[in-house]
DNA sequence: CTTTAATTCAAACAAATGTTTTAATTAAAC
DNA sequence: GTTTAATTAAAACATTTGTTTGAATTAAAG
């Protein structure tokens, strides 16, 4: 078994446990098992299980918010070559695209975005934490960019839309193929693509409501 | 100690460390603690943890949604008098405001709505299951009246706007006094009626999108 | 091939957890 | 006051959990 295997291993079974169950619902025990390693194997090679979860989160966070990073300068060197504002829709795109479309790149990565989704709304709680440490920077460079949208609006309404806006994004990616929102007999089986707009659309007019 | 005052502790004290560990993070342990009881006591007198954690929503959960559905029928009332479309803002309203009114009634109530919140978002857990069960009548009254309110909005588009709207509202459940959503500079300090109105602002645009 | 380093293995450790059991205490009924 | 019912208390049970340990195995280096 290679070095490499094992890791990978185990970074795939905790990467869907901790989507399905949570950081804390999920034991050691159930990770190794499902990524056929011994126990003591999670800490050789990562420490503890909250380093486990780090890494979990850097192996594709980073390269998740460089896609969108690029995304947003790409809204906004388009707009200021045109010497407008950027538009809201075009800024909501590109942090809410390649989400929706990192999630259908393969199973994994949908299990990640669950992950995402799940620690972004849980208060208090070590992912949450440590996610949010990872969100950072590419928040505050959207919310810089809806600044340039939105210059009239008072920063601490557009923060808040914007803060409306991460919840139902986060809500969003809790569904998949096999949970619906039952109350609302929501299922995961709309395509992807009008979701997103739906999403988009939602936000969008959100943050520029009057 | 009389019984009354046994289960209320009880009940305290699971609904404060329910919304701030999560259902499975808090053991018996823990609130038998804070209630100043005996850990038999919540199988005496509730069964079992899961039984503790349905008393604790419907202890406030039926008077709350009781409050919401009246509210409701209210717009919907006036609006039908008038001889007019419910207004998606009065709607909104009638959910939300609630909401916000109760959390500020007490101290329990605060940890309880932030109960809500995380139980909302949580895929697949006891919470969440719990939950909906007491959320589905008034989800439904909420989204029939929305469709009076929009009967042109094809319904599926619709009710993921109304399931968008259940996202942000949740996410804005978790802030407290204590709590800031760190990356957006966004604090709970934010008086309680404009952070309302804020967020009815943003759902009704968000519905009324097109 | 031998030596060193890396990795895996299985057991152990200390602690935590929901539920159950039995005895003791308290409260209510008469 | 006595009897019955309700409630609390403490211990036990069986299981689970993250971390650690030392030995065994495998891989890499020379």
């Amino acid at each position: 078994m290679s070095r490499l295997d094992t890791k990978q291993r185990i970074l795939d079974a905790a990467e869907q446990l901790f989507a399905r169950d949570g950081f804390h619902r999920t034991s050691l025990r159930a990770i190794t098992s499902k990524a056929k390693v011994n126990l003591a194997a999670v800490n050789y090679h990562f420490g503890s299980k909250k380093a486990l979860l780090e890494a979990v989160f850097e192996r594709r966070l980073l390269p998740l918010n460089r896609t969108r990073k690029e995304r947003l300068e790409e809204v906004l060197q388009n707009a200021r070559k045109r010497g407008v504002r950027p538009e809201v829709r075009d800024i909501m795109r590109a942090f809410i695209e390649p989400t929706f479309r990192f999630r259908e790149s393969e199973p994994g990565a949908q299990d990640f975005i669950k992950l995402i989704g799940r620690s972004i709304v849980t208060p208090d709680s070590t992912a949450k934490t440590v996610l949010l440490r990872f969100m950072k920077p590419i928040l505050k460079t959207l919310s810089e960019a809806l600044t340039e949208a939105l210059p009239e609006l008072p920063k601490d309404v557009l923060l808040w839309r914007l803060y409306f806006s991460i919840g139902a994004l986060a809500h969003t990616m809790h569904l998949d193929k096999r949970f619906q929102f039952e109350p609302l007999n929501l299922k995961a089986e709309t395509d992807v693509k009008s979701l997103t707009n739906m999403l988009i659309t939602f936000v969008t007019a959100g943050m520029e409501a009057s």
